[in-house]
DNA sequence: TGAATGACTTCGG
DNA sequence: CCCGAAGCCATTC
C-alpha cells in the first residue's frame, strides 16, 4: 500500500547513514519533512526486518543511547554492530556521540 | 471515526 | 545531567 511510503523514506535515509556513524531518529524525522514524528522513525525501523540493508543499529535516539537494541534478534547484537564498525559503545550507549552524529539535513 | 500504541523529543523541576 | 510528565504524529485495531 502507498501507506509504506514514509517507511520507504526512512528506509532510503537510514541506508544513507555512512559507515561508522550514527544519527538520530529526530533527524532522520526532520528530514523526511516529518519533524515531531521521532517516533514514527523508530515504528518505521519496526518493519526495516524486511529490508536487512536498513542499519536500524545506526538510528539511536538523540542521547545516543541504543534504545532500540531490545528489538533486534540478540540483545547485544545492535552494540556488536556498531563496535564492528569502530564505534564505541558502552552500557547501551554511544561514546563520542557528537563526533560520530551524522545529520542528513547538513550532510545530504 | 475514535482510541490505543510506540525503536522519540521537549519542557519543567 | 537526571527524573517525571506532556506533546507529536503516523499506523493499527
Amino acid at each position: 500500500m502507498a501507506s509504506e511510503g514514509f517507511f520507504e523514506k526512512v528506509y532510503q535515509v537510514a541506508k544513507k547513514i555512512p559507515y561508522g556513524r550514527v544519527t538520530s531518529y529526530g533527524a532522520i524525522a526532520k528530514y523526511l519533512g516529518a519533524a515531531g514524528s521521532a517516533r514514527m522513525v523508530g515504528w518505521a525501523m519496526n518493519g526495516s526486518s524486511k529490508d536487512p540493508d536498513v542499519p536500524a543499529h545506526r538510528v539511536v535516539n538523540r542521547k545516543g543511547l541504543l534504545t532500540g537494541k531490545h528489538h533486534f534478534k540478540g540483545t547485544n547484537l545492535m552494540q556488536q554492530l556498531l563496535e564492528s564498525e569502530g564505534v564505541e559503545v558502552v552500557e547501551n550507549q554511544i561514546q563520542h556521540f557528537e563526533e560520530l552524529f551524522w545529520d542528513p539535513m547538513k550532510e545530504l
